[in-house]
RNA sequence: GCCGAGGUGGCGGAAUGGCAGACGCAGUAGACUCAAAAUCUACCGAUCGCAAGGUCAUGAGGGUUCAAGUCCCUCCCUCGGCACCA
C-alpha cells in the first residue's frame, strides 16, 4: 500500500461501470434468499433535471437496500418515471414540441444523473407511465373498474378560468385564482368520469390496522376518509303550512339531543321548501339567495356565521319541546341531511351561532363529577344530565338507548369523495371508452388496446373546455364495437395518479409489459402470479408527506380492487411507509422553477464527488424534517471521506488495535446499524466521523478493523468503500459482503466516568472501574477533595445513585 | 379555527428524565511552508474573574422531581395538513 490521492472522479466512474457490467444490483426472480422490496416514489422527469431533494430521499432508500443485500436479502430496488403531467404539457403548448419527445429528453437527463450518484437500482426493470406498453395495462385496469360498475359518469364542478377559457387542475388554482393569469377561478359543471373509491372506504380504513405506517400518516389517511356514525331523526314542523311535515336532521351526538335549543337548516334546504310552495317574507327569500351566492363565490374560505329565524317551529321528538328553526349559512346543503339540531352547549359551531343570536344554551352532558357549563362548549363524551329517563347514562350507553327509543335511522358517513378521474388534457392516458348513441358507453375491446395518443398540432385545451383530442376527428370517430354504428371516442384523459397507482406491480413484470399476449391471460398466468407472490407486498415505501393522502390512498384502493378481482395476491400493497422532509431553498421557502431557486446538484458532484454529496445530504439534518438547503457543509463530509481514504491507504497502519479503539469500533457498528433502521442517518454519519477522528489520533488501525469499518460506510459511500475494499483484497464486492455483527461484550467499558453532583449541580467527575456499588462510590465521592471542600458545613440528607453514571448528594 | 410537527451557539444540528451544545460548517491561534493552499494541533454559548472557580443559559411563564431541553399546565412564534362533515 502506498500513499495516493482520493481521485473520486476516477473511482466513481470505474465502479459505476463495473457494477453495471456485473449486474450486482439486479433483483433475482428465482433466488432462494428471502426477498426485500424497497420502493421510492418514482420521479416526475421535469425539465429542471434532478434536484437535491431527490438525492436525499433516494440515498436514504439506497442505504436501506444496500444494507439489506449485505444482510442476505434478495433485494428489489426499482426505478421508473411518472411522466404524464402538466409541466411537460405546458412546455409543449409553449414550444409545440411533442410531449413524448420532451419526456424522452428529460428522462435521459434524469437517468444519467441518477447513475452518476451510484444508486443501486435494478435498471433492467425501468418503467415509464407514458410508454404505450405500460399505459395499455393502465387502460385495461380502468376497464376492470368500469365493468364492475366502479367507474361512472357524473356532473361535477371543475375549476374554470374565464380568461384563459380552460379547465384547471387543483394544483393550478392558487388561493382561488388561476395560477398563470390571477383571474378568480369559477366553478363549472361538467360530465366527468369518476372512480367509486367510497365503496372501499371501510376497507381502506380497516387495512390501516394491519400495516406499519408512521402514526401521522395513518392519522392523515383516517382523517381524509373521515368515517362517522350518526343518526337521522325527524323533527316535526309547525308553521310551514301544508308542507308542515318534518325536517330530517343528522347527528353523531344523539346523547346531546336534550340540549337542542334550535334547529339549523341550510339555505339549500330552505330553498327546496320555497320551491315546494312555502310562503315566507321577502326578507327570508333574500337571505337565502344571498347565502347561496356567497357560497358560490367564496367556496374556499369559511365566512362568519349568520342566520335568520324562519318563523317555523320544530318539535324535539325526545321531549316534545318546541324549538325555533333558523336558516343559516354554516349548515351546508351537501353534507348530511342539510339540517342539524342546534346544541350550543356541546358543539363549537352551534355555540358560536347561539351566542351571536342570543339563543338559549342548555348543558346536558358533562364529566361524571357534575354539570358545569364554563364559557366554552363541552364537546367530549360524558354523562347525561337533565335528559329524562336517560339521565345518569354515559354517552356510550345513551346513544343506542335514545336511538332505540326514537327509532332513529343509523347511518355511516364518510368525508371521502369519489375520485374525479377525467382530465380535459392531452398528456395523459386516453380513457378507453367509446360512446354510441344506440349502445351507450362501450369499453374498447382488449385487442384494440392500447388506445395511443394521436399527434395533434396544438396541445392547448379547447375554448369549450374539451381536451385537444376532441379536435382530432379521424381519431374520435370510430365504429361502435358492439353494433358497428358510428360512435365517438371519449376524449378525456386520465389523471396523473392513474399510472402511479399500480407502478409497484409494473416493476415486477417488465418483460410481460412488452408482450403482445392478451393482458387478461397474462396477468392470471402462473408466471406473473408467481412474480407477484414473490415480491408483494412492498416491504418499505418511503416518500413525501405531500403524497400521503392522495397517491397513497389511490394506490391502496387500486391494489385492493385488483386483489378483490383475484389478480393481485395481497390486499395491502405497502407493509411499511415512512416519509421524508422536503429540502427547501435558502430562506425556508419551497424550491420552484418560477422562483428560480431550484438547486441543481451537478456542480457540487463535479467538485466533491457523488459519495460526498450522498453523505452530506444524509448528514445535513434529521431525515424526516424539512431543511433549508445550504451547501457549505459539504466540505466537511468531503474532508471526512478524504481522511478515510488517506488513513486507510497510509504507508503503515498499526498491526494491533488499541482496546479503546476496538470498543469504539464495536459501538459504531452497533450505532450505524440501528440508526439506518430508524432513518437517523445524520447521527450515523456523525458516529463514523467520531471514529475516524479517533483513528487519526491513534495513528491508524489494522487492516481487518478497516474492513469492518468499510462495511458500515459502504451503504453511504459505495464507490470509495468499494475501491478500498479492493485494495484490502476483500472478497468480491463490499456491497455483497455480510453486514458486520457486533460483540455485546466488547461494548462494555472497563473504566467509567461517574458524575458527582451536589443538589443536582455537577461538581466533579470520578473515573472508576465499571460496576461499583453505591457504598463504594459514596465513599469515593465523599473523599474527593472538591467535595470535601463543598460539604464543609453541610449535612448530607440523601444520596441518589445511578450505577455507572451518577451520584447526587442532597444536602 | 382545528389537527400534526417544531422552537437549543454565528449557522446545520446532538442529547433512553442523569455531564446541554456531540458531529459538521464558519471563526481564532499555532505547527508545517520561502509563501500560499492542503493537512495537522489547540481553542471556539454568554457573563464575572489574573486564575482556581462562580453565575446565567435549550421560545415565555408556572409546576412535578434529588435531578427537566426532555414530563405536566398556561401562553407566544414558525412550518405542514384540513377548512364550518353536524
Amino acid at each position: 500500500m502506498f500513499f495516493m490521492n482520493y481521485d473520486f472522479k476516477k473511482i466513481e466512474k470505474k465502479w459505476q461501470e463495473q457494477w453495471a457490467e456485473a449486474g450486482i444490483y439486479a433483483a433475482n426472480d428465482n433466488s432462494a434468499k428471502p426477498k426485500y422490496y424497497a420502493l421510492i416514489e418514482f420521479p416526475y422527469p421535469s425539465g429542471d433535471g434532478l434536484h437535491v431533494g431527490h438525492i436525499r430521499s433516494t440515498t436514504a432508500m439506497d442505504i436501506i437496500s444496500r444494507k439489506r443485500r449485505m444482510e442476505g436479502y434478495n433485494v428489489l430496488f426499482p426505478i421508473g418515471w411518472d411522466a404524464f403531467g402538466l409541466p411537460t404539457e405546458n412546455y409543449a403548448i409553449k414550444t409545440g414540441i411533442q410531449p413524448a419527445i420532451v419526456t424522452r429528453q428529460n428522462t435521459d437527463v434524469f437517468r444519467k444523473q441518477l447513475k452518476a450518484l451510484g444508486f443501486s437500482f435494478d435498471w433492467k426493470r425501468e418503467i415509464n407511465t407514458t410508454d404505450p406498453n405500460y399505459y395499455k395495462w393502465t387502460q385495461w385496469m380502468f376497464l376492470r373498474f368500469f365493468e364492475k360498475g366502479l367507474a361512472y359518469k357524473a356532473r361535477m364542478p371543475i375549476n374554470w378560468c374565464p380568461k384563459d377559457k380552460i379547465g384547471l387542475a387543483n394544483e393550478e388554482v392558487v388561493g382561488g385564482k388561476c395560477e398563470r393569469c390571477g383571474t378568480p377561478v369559477e366553478q363549472r359543471e361538467r360530465e366527468q368520469w369518476m372512480l367509486k373509491i367510497t365503496a372501499y372506504a371501510d376497507k381502506l380504513l380497516e387495512g390501516l390496522k394491519h400495516v406499519d405506517f408512521l402514526p401521522e400518516i395513518k392519522r392523515q389517511q383516517e382523517h381524509w376518509i373521515g368515517r362517522s356514525e350518526g343518526f337521522k331523526i325527524g323533527f316535526k314542523l309547525d308553521g310551514l303550512g301544508v308542507l308542515g311535515t318534518a325536517v330530517e336532521i343528522f347527528t353523531t351526538r344523539l346523547d346531546t339531543i336534550f340540549g337542542a335549543t334550535f334547529v339549523a337548516v341550510s339555505a339549500e334546504t330552505a330553498k327546496k321548501w320555497l320551491e315546494a310552495g312555502w310562503e315566507s317574507p321577502d326578507e327570508i327569500k333574500k337571505y337565502i339567495e344571498q347565502v347561496l351566492a356567497e357560497r358560490k363565490n367564496a367556496g374556499f374560505e369559511a365566512t362568519e356565521k349568520s342566520g335568520i329565524f324562519s318563523g317555523v317551529q320544530a318539535v324535539n321528538p325526545v321531549n316534545g319541546e318546541t324549538v325555533p328553526v333558523w336558516i343559516t349559512n354554516y349548515v351546508l346543503g351537501g353534507v348530511g341531511t342539510g339540517a342539524v339540531m342546534g346544541v350550543p352547549a356541546h358543539d363549537e359551531r352551534d355555540f358560536e351561532f347561539a351566542k351571536k343570536y342570543n339563543l338559549p344554551i342548555r348543558a346536558v352532558v358533562g364529566p361524571s363529577s357534575g354539570l358545569v357549563f364554563a364559557d366554552r362548549p363541552f364537546v367530549q363524551d360524558g354523562f347525561l344530565h337533565h335528559s329524562g329517563t336517560f339521565t345518569g347514562m354515559s354517552s356510550a350507553e345513551a346513544i343506542p338507548a335514545i336511538s332505540k327509543a326514537l327509532e332513529a335511522r343509523r347511518e355511516v358517513r364518510y368525508r371521502l369523495r369519489d375520485w374525479v378521474f377525467s382530465r380535459q388534457r392531452y398528456w395523459g392516458e386516453p380513457i378507453p371508452l367509446i360512446y354510441c348513441e344506440k349502445c351507450g358507453w362501450i369499453p374498447v375491446p382488449e385487442k384494440d388496446l392500447p388506445i395511443t395518443l394521436p399527434e395533434v398540432k396544438d396541445y392547448k385545451p379547447r375554448d369549450d373546455g374539451q381536451s385537444p383530442l376532441a379536435s382530432v376527428e379521424e381519431w374520435v370517430e370510430v365504429k361502435c364495437p358492439k353494433c358497428g354504428g358510428l360512435a365517438r371516442r371519449e376524449t378525456d384523459t386520465m389523471p396523473n395518479w392513474a399510472g402511479s397507482s399500480w407502478y409497484f406491480i409494473g416493476y415486477l413484470m417488465t418483460e410481460n409489459l412488452k408482450s403482445r399476449e392478451p393482458i387478461s391471460e397474462q396477468i392470471k398466468s402462473e408466471e406473473v402470479q408467481n412474480k407477484l407472490k414473490r415480491w408483494l407486498p412492498v416491504d418499505w415505501y418511503n416518500g413525501g408527506m405531500e403524497h400521503v393522502t392522495l397517491h397513497l390512498l389511490y394506490s391502496r384502493f387500486w391494489n385492493q380492487f385488483l386483489h378483490d378481482e383475484g389478480l393481485v395476491p395481497v390486499s395491502e400493497p405497502y407493509r411499511k411507509r415512512t416519509a421524508h422532509g422536503l429540502i427547501l431553498a435558502a430562506g425556508g421557502v419551497k424550491m420552484s422553477k418560477s422562483k428560480g431557486n431550484v438547486v441543481r446538484p451537478d456542480d457540487l458532484i463535479a467538485e466533491f464527488g457523488a459519495d460526498a454529496m450522498r453523505v452530506y445530504e444524509m448528514f445535513m439534518g434529521p431525515f424526516n424534517q424539512a431543511i433549508a438547503w445550504d451547501e457549505h457543509g459539504i466540505l466537511g463530509t468531503y474532508r471526512f471521506l478524504e481522511r478515510v481514504f488517506r488513513l486507510a491507504t497510509q504507508e503503515k497502519n498499526p498491526t494491533t488495535l488499541q482496546t479503546e479503539l476496538a470498543r469504539l469500533l464495536e459501538l459504531t457498528v452497533k450505532k450505524v446499524g440501528e440508526d439506518i433502521e430508524s432513518l437517523s442517518f445524520n447521527t450515523a454519519v456523525s458516529a463514523m466521523m467520531i471514529l475516524i477522528n479517533k483513528i487519526q489520533a491513534a495513528g491508524g488501525m489494522p487492516r481487518d478493523s478497516w474492513k469492518t469499518f468499510l462495511l458500515i460506510l459502504a451503504p453511504f459511500a459505495p464507490h470509495l468503500t468499494e475501491e478500498l475494499w479492493e485494495k484490502f483484497s476483500g472478497e468480491g464486492s463490499v456491497h455483497l459482503h455480510p453486514w458486520p455483527a457486533f460483540d455485546e461484550q466488547a461494548l462494555a467499558a472497563a473504566l467509567v466516568k461517574i458524575v458527582v453532583q451536589i443538589n443536582g449541580k455537577i461538581k466533579t467527575r470520578l473515573s472508576v472501574p465499571a460496576g461499583l456499588v453505591e457504598a463504594e462510590i459514596t465513599q469515593l465521592a465523599l473523599a474527593d477533595p472538591v467535595i470535601v471542600v463543598q460539604l464543609k458545613e453541610a449535612t448530607v440528607r440523601r444520596i441518589v445513585f445511578v450505577p455507572d453514571r451518577l451520584i447526587n448528594i442532597v444536602v
